[in-house]
DNA sequence: ATAAATTTTTACCATTTGGTAAAGGCACGA
DNA sequence: TCGTGCCTTTACCAAATGGTAAAAATTTAT
């Protein structure tokens, strides 16, 4: 047997490793790393404290393998930039996705965002190692529709920044949106168009 | 003399209050609310814990106090947005300005952006007193622009949002554009093109 | 069924952290 | 210069927190 051989995890471990991810993600998103504690995720578990430190190693090793098990979730939409399709479709496409993506994982995209706003100690090389190669790419697909004159003459790195920004406010800066439109409102079929509108202007050749 | 009059602070207390103020803005921002501890804001500011316990109440007085402060600056640039002015470039020079703001007051910005993605637990108030207010007037003042015929017809609230994103965007999230540019680049110059083109884009009419 | 392995609980511990009491030092006006 | 009030330090404390040891309970494989 192989020395690093990991086991196959038992039904139990599946199950116990997925609670705790799930409270993991929800404590850590709305506490920041420091600000969450290993009783708040038991707690939002089911589990003991004592019975956590049992699956991982500690507070980081729970922090660190909930954030990169994330972040392929995380880049899908930009790996679904097909090179195949028409530019401004493909990109207005990855808004959207980007767009709906901030409505439906808003604790993932608050993870990722304090992280980051911290200076990502723990997740830098993760960054380094996974988005900067696909942005990189993906810069590199823009460029060329507009060396095709498919795309007018934009700023690839910079035009995928406003495309994070801009979508991931509606989840980051959800409780500012909340008060200032009320926190009823959803914002999200008016955001979509604002979007649209917006990048489909730079868009055109 | 009245019941809650301030004295009028020492020359003393001027100094220390201020050296509170830049390590409380300087820890806080880097480790968010519950990251930072007395002891290293004490220590940055050159004093005792004790003595920083002398000039405030506790360690959420400090962050509420400085988020208090910050704030004025922090709208500056919205109220300077002139209803005499030409409306596109009233929001062009807004667009720039925020994004110079984000380059010299970073500290500020990630302060800020703590409090929000946290749900604003000690700045709600603030958001309601101050922001909403200023946010309104600025959006009826784009409607208004729009109803003459001087600017596209485009969302107000979500204009604004994406502004705000976009160039705070620089600010929050320095860790991942230094990674994805490189750590050396100025990304400054190119964030302003990008900006002043996109922007400029949907407000022409 | 029963031994072996896995999982969970109980009872702790050391450190960190926000905060306090009270004595000591210092500045400044009379 | 002297005393009053402002400022600073020393020496603490209680609660919270990440983590551990080891026994107890439970599951699993034979």
């Amino acid at each position: 047997m192989p020395d690093g051989a990991p086991k196959k995890p038992s039904r139990i471990q599946k199950r116990n490793r997925k609670l705790i991810f799930d409270a993991a993600l929800d404590v850590f998103s709305r506490y920041g790393y420091r600000g969450a504690t290993l009783d708040q995720i038991a707690a939002e578990a089911g589990l003991s404290k004592p019975n956590i430190l049992y699956y991982f190693e500690g507070k980081e090793d729970i922090h660190i393998t909930l954030l990169s098990q994330l972040m392929d979730t995380w880049l899908d939409p930009l790996v679904a930039m097909n090179p195949e399709g028409e530019p401004a479709d493909e990109i207005l496409a990855y808004v959207q996705r980007k767009l709906d993506m901030a409505r439906d994982l808003p604790r993932e995209s608050r993870l990722f965002a304090g992280e980051i706003l911290q200076g990502a100690p723990r997740m830098r090389p993760e960054l380094e190692g996974h988005l900067k190669p696909l942005f990189d790419e993906k810069c590199a697909l823009i460029r060329d529709w507009i060396a095709q004159g498919r795309l007018p003459p934009l700023d690839p790195q910079h035009l995928i920044f406003s495309i994070w920004s801009t979508t991931q406010h509606y989840a980051d800066f959800e409780t500012q949106v909340g008060v200032l439109l009320g926190v009823d409102a959803d914002p999200h079929a008016r955001a979509s168009e604002h979007l649209h509108r917006m990048f489909s202007s730079i868009l055109k050749v």
